[in-house]
DNA sequence: AGCGAAACTTGAATCGATTCAAGTACGGAA
DNA sequence: TTCCGTACTTGAATCGATTCAAGTTTCGCT
């Protein structure tokens, strides 16, 4: 392999000189600085290799995103709101001229990490001790929806608050009887609460999700209802029967609250097959405003979570390199034609 | 900054020691082991630092993908396509337990890459410069359609022959009255080409987009059609006016030839505006086969051409190492429920 | 020619680890 | 007690660049 040191001694000049004609070319003599980079090509030089120029200068110019535990690369690119998240992050990078690196959740079990990065992103992360290897690094750090403490950087997204205004809106709308569409908290079937089943405490999948049901029932709440005596299904996201166990179990009910884009999507497409017209018979909320919650039809209503900007402001924390910083948005609601008064 | 021999001073053992601690553990006496692990969390050492080693060892785990020149990383990911491929390599990054780095098109002006990876897969490169640095770098290079010499891995697939198989499955099913819906090569306003006009020579976007063109042109040729006499637009991807402007164009069109699956849902919605049934009236076939394709309304025919394979196929040359390999793949039609035979 | 300033070069120190040949300590066998 | 092999440890060399104080050349002026 041909080294910086041999391409000065092929060139007649010292190693200063010929790292110099690489990266600050006004410092060396023209004439030199052809004669260092005819050196180069003879040599099939390729520039500096960058784990020297690295380990001197420090900077990897890359940021990288770490999806939940546990989930793979693959898994996590193919979920739509995550893709949303590193748009965000991607058009930071952009702007930063900074690569993008999408780590998997899963790797690392010494607890170490081996990005090659200047920060990290942290989504959903469950204790701290994901985040210690990089902190102990000294390395930028920004967490999702988790508090690690004064010392790094959050951003928060108040997702209790979204859904809450979510049902707010059927609510207001007139809507008296609902379903609930959640996901389970393992991996699994699908499981059916009919009214006044004995739930979870906090009923729902992740903490996030949790969030929501809980918003959910604020809500219904300020109206006198009981979330618990609303017919609720739990599912993996892309449990295809999912949707149809739930119109099995609510029956009645006029509007539909669920947890996310593709589970709304899920109920539009059992709606129809039922001869159901949404919103007609049928109003569907969901969570998370992603592309696709535009595109289906009707459109669906749904929670804006401000993932992009979320991944955009993360990233910006991590280029800022100043002090730890707190945000907090507030998420809100995108109104579009899957949600109308009951029929009376 | 703590280093490594810091940590060896403060436990009383030589550098190498608290290495192997690190890296070998087994190589060390449990006793001293503990010792230095003591020092290494009392001084608040978060294990060897990534530069020192890489320098040593030279491996980054990270494989890079890069997007066509001048594309940035936001406008990458926005493309569903795109997307699509990167599943395919991250999945056998995850197999390979590296991380996947999107870097931008448009970095390295200077023609350097400064991605810290152990290989690079280039999409719709379109000069050998471009591949050139990494090149000498002696790093594997995987580049997608395009012939960057024998030296250098590369996956292609045959987008003519797909191209051809999508129009003769309409004339298949007795279609002779057509609409080509197409790209510009540069941004800019779409432009209509009536029957018979002067066109580009190879009439579209980017290279591989002729291909389709080509392609297309193959199978009408075959029963006798000259596809200039057949009316066309060009349009950006997202040029909402453009669907419109080619049903206008082929008022008595039974059937769309596209170049994308966003192209073809656009034509969906706009046939579905002005009261054409899919595929009573009128047929579509678009390209590229993503999820999207089988979630409108109704899902598209379209051809697939592997590109979530393709990112897997040219991951796994990457992390082979081997010599450089040449992939060719044939795409298929995949169809559904937007194309039938015309109405009688 | 002589001088000083400007412009360019040099070479050694440094970044933080890994590696491996050579050395030491220890325990068991003779 | 001596010797030997095993099991750890050590320390120096190495990876490939960047940096910068110190040294050298060049050039314009008088």
């Amino acid at each position: 392999m041909v080294r910086l040191i041999d391409v000065a001694r092929a060139a007649g000049v010292s190693q200063g000189t010929a790292s110099n004609t690489f990266n600050n070319p006004t410092l060396v003599r023209p004439a030199l600085r052809e004669k260092v980079e005819a050196a180069a090509r003879a040599l099939g030089y390729g520039g500096p290799d960058l784990r020297g120029s690295l380990l001197r200068t420090g900077k990897f110019n890359a940021v990288a995103v770490r999806p939940p535990s546990q989930w793979t690369i693959a898994e996590s690119l193919r979920n739509p709101v995550f893709s949303e998240f590193l748009l965000g992050v991607g058009s930071v990078c952009d702007a930063n001229g900074a690569d993008l690196v999408v780590s998997s959740g899963r790797l690392d079990a010494s607890g170490g990490t081996k990005a090659l990065v200047d920060g990290m992103i942290f989504l959903r992360v469950e204790h701290m001790a994901e985040v210690e290897p990089a902190r102990l690094r000294r390395m930028p750090v920004v967490v999702m929806d988790f508090d690690a403490g004064s010392e790094i950087s959050s951003v928060h997204v108040d997702t209790r608050i979204g859904a809450r205004e979510a049902a707010r809106h059927l609510l207001d709308l007139g809507h008296r009887r609902f379903g609930i569409m959640s996901f389970l908290r393992d991996p699994g079937a699908a499981r059916v609460f009919p009214p006044g089943t004995a739930r979870p405490p906090a009923a729902a999948g992740t903490v996030v999700d949790q969030q929501k049901y809980l918003g959910y029932a604020d809500a219904l709440a300020e109206v006198g209802l009981d979330i618990a005596a609303i017919p609720m299904v739990q599912a993996e996201v892309n449990d295809a029967r999912a949707a149809g166990l739930l119109l099995d179990a609510a029956p009645q009910a006029t509007a539909i609250l669920s947890m996310s884009v593709m589970q709304g999507i899920a109920l539009l497409g059992e709606a129809r097959r039922r001869g159901l017209s949404v919103p007609r018979d049928l109003s569907v909320v969901a969570y998370n405003d992603i592309e696709a919650a535009t595109r289906c039809d009707p459109p669906l209503s749904t929670v804006d979570s401000l993932t992009r900007e979320r991944g955009a402001l993360a990233a910006k924390l991590i280029f800022e390199r100043g002090p730890a910083r707190h945000e907090r948005l507030t998420p809100r609601l995108v109104v579009r034609a899957s949600t109308a008064s009951p029929r009376t």
